[in-house]
RNA sequence: CGGGGUAUAGCGCAGCCUGGUAGCGCAACUGCUUUGGGAGCAGUGGGUCGGGAGUUCGAAUCUCUCUACCCCGACCA
């Protein structure tokens, strides 16, 4: 490709309202545009990325044994109602009519479209297990669209599902597709984890997510800094970290604490460590307000809040009126002694003793508390954060943290869909059987931010060599006036064509410093810079755009160089 | 959806308070010079000042209203 011939528009300002670096670069280097809030155009540039992280993802299916297909992105809304999905989506979904106002919405994921498809496709076990997949453009109405591709509305998504007669078959299933996962990442060339997960509004019972490592990443990973063990934060098991409780040794005391309100205000108050002090939180329940319980230096997780079955779905905390009317007093000063609520504690807290908590009396504090003794909980459950430096859940190790960017996600989800829309098969003994199913998804749009955000420096983008748009640059210096370095120029463009190889010629007429700060912008991994002045000495200088540094080859092998490089 | 902010040329911004026929930098176009690190000089094109309504002799500027976009939060495969 020249660069005439081609469409690249660099800008040398960061835009004003992208706020992280891969966001930023892609608009700079001109690979997409914004079109309005969460919707971007992807340039010519840009697509040959695409292009290369979908078909890496597309062989890897392939080798895997998916079968690709199609699926409409509009979906009839009968098909959500068939499953009750739509409270569980809720605003994301993109609502739609046509012209005789039938209900649509814009296709979020394809769960229900693709079991409509199979229960009329597939009746007998022995055209099971099976494994679809596309790849395809999703609407999701965020309601705070963000960091450009990385979180938008409108995104491209590959998408699998599989179909089992039982759950052997799906779990076999399952792990091809997490080396399949494993392979694609891999090959795209970013440093990633396959963590634990929650599998919120897509449901079933076993999770894991793709996090690509980048302190940009808006989920927090914990793994062991010793074993193999990793979640997300939203996921991680949260172990006791008191082993056996201790007798009671104190005896309750009522204090009075005014304007004591956060529970480091109160450990100061009282000079007693945040530790030995609990959180009474109180949300709305399935029966009645529930009463959440974690000590003072944890925070409550809230999908394992919202998971547990006591508590109302979505998850709400009281608000100030609702407290006074449970507890009887405010916000600040609730407490486990005498609250006339469902009590669930944290495994932590129910092994504290002597602890201090609210007096459900506005001002007023409790020291000494004990389990038992002065108040009892209903269930004990894991309802906070792990922490940084928790022992890891699997006994190896202690917990770390790191940011991750989530590019996969597979879900072993059983029956849940093909129960509620009767996709069913004749089994061996010709009785009708449920199938069991799996779904597999990984953002392609966000792969491309995702890589970015990993490989780049302050000049621009250092694109990994299979999904760098071209992988040889030719700036020629004075190509418009020396017939020297024309020739040159243009004799390494055709025979590395030739040989196969995408490689991108700037023949515009630009000064040299504007040409290489351009393709340093855009990263194209191997540049080659040829001028009169290292003709003079027969030779070509190569740079690599992951160091920048410079070598000088020699004409005659500079082709073969490069082959070796490209091969490398 | 709550809170805050912005909207003037492709991009980044000034002008608005105090109403008087729209400007700067970058980008683009032409010419000359320059050609190994985002060149210099001279010139050129491009804007219903987000939309609508109102006040006024006159509105980018004042008032009302709608819309879009951005940030924080809640929410979120």
């Amino acid at each position: 490709m020249r660069t005439t011939a081609f469409h690249l528009v660099t800008r040398k300002e960061t835009p004003q309202d992208a706020e992280i670096v891969s966001h930023q670069l892609m608009i700079r280097a001109g690979l997409i545009r914004k079109l309005g809030a969460g919707l971007y155009t992807w340039s010519p540039l840009g697509m040959r990325v695409l292009q290369k992280v979908e078909n890496i993802i597309r062989e890897e299916m392939n080798a895997a044994g998916a079968l690709e297909m199609l699926m409409p992105a509009v979906q009839p809304k009968e098909l959500w109602e068939e499953t009750g999905r739509i409270a569980d989506f809720g605003g994301q979904l993109l609502a739609i009519q046509d012209r005789a106002e039938r209900d649509y919405f814009f296709g979020p994921t394809h769960e229900e479209v693709i079991t409509d498809f199979v229960r009329n496709e597939i009746n007998s076990y022995k055209q099971l297990p099976i494994n679809f997949y596309q790849i395809q453009t999703k609407f999701r109405d965020e309601i705070r669209p963000r960091f450009g591709v990385m979180r938008s509305r409108e995104f491209i998504m590959k998408d699998a599902y599989s179909f089992h007669l039982d759950t052997e078959s799906l779990e076999q299933t399952y792990q091809v597709m997490k080396q399949a996962y494993s392979n694609i990442i891999k090959r795209i060339g970013l440093d990633f984890r396959c963590v634990l997960a929650d599998s919120g509004a897509i449901g079933g019972s076993g999770s894991q997510e793709f996090h690509v490592i980048a302190d940009s990443g808006e989920d927090a990973i914990m793994y062991s800094d010793q074993g193999e063990y990793a979640a997300n934060l939203e996921k991680c098991e949260a172990v006791s970290l008191i082993d056996n409780r201790n007798t009671a040794e104190q005896d309750v005391k009522k204090v009075h604490t005014p304007e004591v309100k956060t529970i480091e205000a109160v450990s100061d108050f009282l000079k007693v460590e945040s530790t030995q002090t609990i959180k009474t939180l109180l949300v709305a329940g399935v029966d009645g307000p529930v009463a959440l319980v974690v000590r003072g230096d944890h925070n409550l997780n809230e999908v394992k809040a919202n998971n547990l079955a006591c508590v109302a779905s979505p998850l709400r905390m009281l608000n100030d009126d609702e407290i006074k009317q449970v507890a009887g007093c405010d916000a600040g000063s609730i407490g486990v002694k005498d609250l006339n609520c469902h009590i669930v504690v944290d495994r932590t807290v129910a092994n504290m003793n002597d602890f201090v908590c609210g007096a459900n009396e506005t001002d007023y504090h409790l020291t000494g508390m004990n389990w038992d003794r002065d108040a009892v909980y209903q269930a004990v459950e894991d309802i906070r954060d792990a922490q940084v430096g928790d022992p890891s859940p699997d006994g190896v190790g202690v917990l770390k943290v790191a940011r991750g960017i989530e590019v996969g996600h597979i879900f072993q989800l059983g029956s849940k869909y093909s129960k509620a829309m009767n996709a069913v098969v004749l089994n061996e003994q010709g009785k009708s059987q449920a199938m069991e199913m799996g779904c597999y998804g990984m953002g392609v749009t966000r792969m491309v931010a995702a890589a970015i955000e990993q490989n780049h420096d302050d000049k621009g983008i250092i694109w990994p060599a299979n999904i760098a748009p071209f992988g040889v640059a030719i700036l020629p210096m004075n190509y418009q006036k020396s017939e020297r370095v024309k020739r040159a120029a243009d004799d390494l463009y055709e025979a590395l064509q030739a040989q196969g190889i995408e490689v991108i010629l700037d023949d515009r007429k630009v000064r040299p410093g504007f040409m290489m700060s351009d393709f340093e912008l855009l990263g194209v991994p191997h540049q080659v810079i040829i001028g009169d002045r290292s003709l003079d000495e027969n030779n070509i200088e190569y740079r690599s755009r992951i160091n920048m540094a410079s070598e000088k080859i020699s004409r005659d092998t500079i082709e073969s160089f490069l082959m070796e490089k490209i091969q490398a």
